[in-house]
DNA sequence: TTTATTTACGCAAACGTTTACATTTTGTAT
DNA sequence: ATACAAAATGTAAACGTTTGCGTAAATAAA
């Protein structure tokens, strides 16, 4: 794979390496006439420019460094999908790191993008992550870092996030709506901002509808399927739920299994809505109310911000949080 | 974000930076003495090596590229997440491209790839490509790449694939056991090796059973949700089919999706096998015995056989075609 | 002691760019 | 013609590494 250099067409041209470098840049002090003959040469020859060469002089490599849980996940691949379409055309390419809720994991990635000098971090944090230190040496050595979804509690960071609270809500109001009074709810780790928020809209809604929550009817499970199995048969044994609420993606799919499980010993009548970005929710039995996240145009944002951030483009925007809109869809 | 260089390590030890760089890679012409000095501050001022130069240097940016069809998908997300986790622990990092099913942006990917200087490639092909010169100019230029899944025909190169054919047999034969008789056949396009390769499965299982091919009961659809509709459709109302066996992801569950709202008007005796690497195949309805593929183990393995093409470690193997098993999970 | 050998290190070039600065060429005003 | 500004190009250093080669000091052999 032998690539053309910028010396090797000053030297087939006879004029010298700076004067070839400034007039494939359209540098002004370079004469037309010399600047089409470069540019007629290098397109001959198949020249591009070696990034890595420039990345090195200029201090920007052009990647940027994305960490999620895992990848084969119905949201964030669809996350990635949005991040790669958008740093594409941008012009920045993109490294991916799991986590696979791993806090150490996730300490390991950030080091390994650090090492790999990528221009900035897109992150989205594991459920065993309770302590903040490592994006505080991010904060501090002024990497640019947008957070989506699973976001730090700190607000001085760029994140992109749904309206969990809202999303939460009218998920409840919705199964409420339809005569629904003991809602059970399940949630993954209580680390992760999502969970909170989804809870408190939860809680809310319950409160304004005037239906006292009832703690039996709460659960908290990892991400292991086993868990979910167990915590749906307890709520259904002893607490008579008439709706499930469930709190995030993996999960969600993980109690659909048991709670058809279930069913196939003693029918149950129950509806359930919970968060998920399965694109064919419709084709699943038990039947499920979703809570959709945008997840292709968070990507896209977090690209944007953070490229916005890399550039120093003026303004200069102060931190900000980007709040998009759930779906929740009614079959 | 300040890193520090061998230049300063140099300068604090007052040393020359050769002698840094010797002692860190460990000569053998550098006193144990001087060694222990540089590592240790080394150590103390956390350095690690600029890869972009060592890039330069090398003519090796560790890094390899990726190009799919699509990120968020069942059976390609798993891949990508094993082409990942290997990859992580063979100190190469990965660029992820998108094709989008289109022969074009395949073409563009390639590029962008070796542009970025990346030291391989490895690619499952858009179901648009018919063309297969952009992968000789790969070849001709002594770049290496592993194909995966959707493979050219050539021989001369690495593949990681399943044994579509055998896959595609056991589920006819799944079918035929079961009673069937008139078994529905729908691909995507016909470009691709796996189509074709399932196809001859379901030919060979028919005859092996004396069944007779019919075909008004095989359709090809693209991957557009709605020519899944029309061609599920058609078959149910003129061919009388008693099940079906769908030939790839999305298909599948685009077609699960066609043939449950027809089950909404009227009730429908059907079965089907279909190959999908979806996750929570166990919660769909219509049910549907999924033939599944090793995602993960694919993209490891796709892993390892460019890292030793890269690496060019010996014995330098001959371009080879590695088959893995498929598995049909009845539940 | 002298000479040869080994050990440990430094010098400088190279990878492919970009860019501040110096130099030459050209054009303009006197 | 001379002086001077503007335009076009060249020289060389720099980004952070690695490595061939040279060399001084330490050790061994004569």
């Amino acid at each position: 794979m032998i690539r053309t250099t910028i010396k090797e067409i000053a030297k087939a041209l006879n004029i010298s390496v700076s004067t070839v470098s400034r007039a494939l840049r359209d540098s002004h002090e370079i004469s037309e006439e010399t600047k089409i003959k470069v540019l007629k040469y290098a397109k001959k020859v198949n020249y591009t420019p070696d990034p890595l060469a420039q990345a090195l002089k200029a201090h920007q490599s052009h990647s940027i460094c994305v960490i999620v849980p895992e990848i084969a996940n119905y949201f964030f691949s669809e996350v990635i999908n949005g991040i790669d379409t958008a740093a594409y055309t941008m012009g920045y390419n993109v490294f991916v790191f799991q986590s696979f809720e791993d806090y150490r994991r996730e300490i390991q990635s950030i080091e390994y993008g650090m090492n790999r000098r990528v221009d900035g971090f897109i992150i989205s944090l594991s459920g065993t992550t309770d302590n903040f230190d490592h994006l505080d040496l991010l904060a501090a050595d002024k990497v640019p870092t947008v957070f989506f979804d699973r976001v730090p509690v700190n607000q001085g960071i760029d994140k992109v996030v749904v309206d969990n609270y809202e999303g939460s809500y009218q998920g409840i109001q919705y199964l409420i709506n339809r005569g629904k009074k003991r809602i059970a709810c399940l949630s993954s780790s209580m680390n992760l901002s999502i969970t909170k928020e989804r809870l408190a809209g939860y809680f809310a809604c319950l409160k304004d509808n005037g239906i006292e929550a009832d703690d039996q009817l709460i659960k908290f499970c990892g991400f292991d399927p086993y868990q979910a199995v167990a915590s749906i048969n307890e709520i259904i044994e002893f607490s008579k739920p008439d709706a499930f609420f469930i709190n995030s993606d993996r999960l969600t799919l993980n109690s659909l299994a048991a709670i058809r499980e279930y069913s196939m010993q003693k029918p149950l009548d129950i509806e359930i809505v919970g968060f998920t970005n399965i694109k064919h929710y419709n084709l699943l039995n038990p039947r499920i109310v979703p809570i959709q996240q945008p997840a292709w145009e968070i990507g896209v944002k977090t690209v944007e911000l953070l490229v916005h951030k890399i550039e120093k483009r003026k303004p200069r925007l102060e931190p900000k949080t980007y709040v998009m809109k759930t779906r929740l869809i009614e079959s």
